[in-house]
DNA sequence: GCTTGACCTGGAGTGCGCTCCAGGCCGTAA
DNA sequence: TTACGGCCTGGAGCGCACTCCAGGTCAAGC
């Protein structure tokens, strides 16, 4: 597939997936007889585990320490294990903290509602 | 307190104490003989109430406009309110987002420790 | 008197993750 | 044949939230 279908079913901009590739995060597809990239499908699933990746804050920089790992072959398995290991680990405690930080929140729009109650008996 | 204690109290660098001051989330306190600022106590409750906005994503552009709402007194209640209601709705969704990545990362950890195991049967 | 450290200002620089641009090529449809 | 959309490259630009710098002032301690 080209970039633009591979773009419109990974919900990224063909910018990105070739600035992906640029810094090592997208293996360089092959090329059709004009030069254009030619993704296979498979290529899908890792933009899909990426995407988790990102989506819980871990910084480029680290999931090109995972595909380095993956690149380098099956023993490097223990290795990739312990850096999402890791990651899980703060995502975790960031959910906590948000979740704190969440009853905070409430707290104050309680404040909210009440004082308005006060203002406007009777509601 | 000068800011050095503030910086030390709040958490932040005065560096960014002064940042905040300038683009307006920070009212500037006032100064001493010699033109240091001078700040009151009552800050470090706006400050940390300022860090659950930051630790929940909010960008500065919309604590702006929250502290703005604030300086322009009492009757803006009900629209910091919802300010506040609209961003903790997103947090949640954000959390929702957070907890599914983790089990996806969960599974893919649990398949990496099977195989790990199926390697090296016994252990 | 001198050093040290904390503070002051305006403005430049940083790191991240994109995002877009100029200028050009290619294949298809009207 | 000409227009069009999609693709190509290298490199510049952007928005965010700081972070730091140069060059200076000031108060306290030795």
């Amino acid at each position: 597939m080209k970039i633009g279908e591979l773009a419109r079913r990974s919900g990224r901009s063909a910018h990105t997936l070739r600035y992906y590739e640029r810094i090592g995060l997208l293996p360089p597809p092959r090329r059709d007889g004009s030069g254009q990239r030619d993704y296979d499908a498979s290529v899908l699933v890792w933009l899909a585990f990426l995407e988790r990746l990102r989506a819980t804050g871990m910084p480029i920089r680290e999931m090109l320490d995972y595909a380095a790992l993956r690149a380098r072959g099956e023993d490097t398995a223990l290795e990739r294990c312990a850096l999402l290991e890791a990651h899980r680990d703060r995502v975790r405690a960031h959910v906590r903290l948000l979740q704190a930080s969440l009853e905070v929140l409430d707290t104050k729009i309680e404040g909210y509602h009440a004082a308005h109650h006060e203002r406007t008996p009777g509601t």
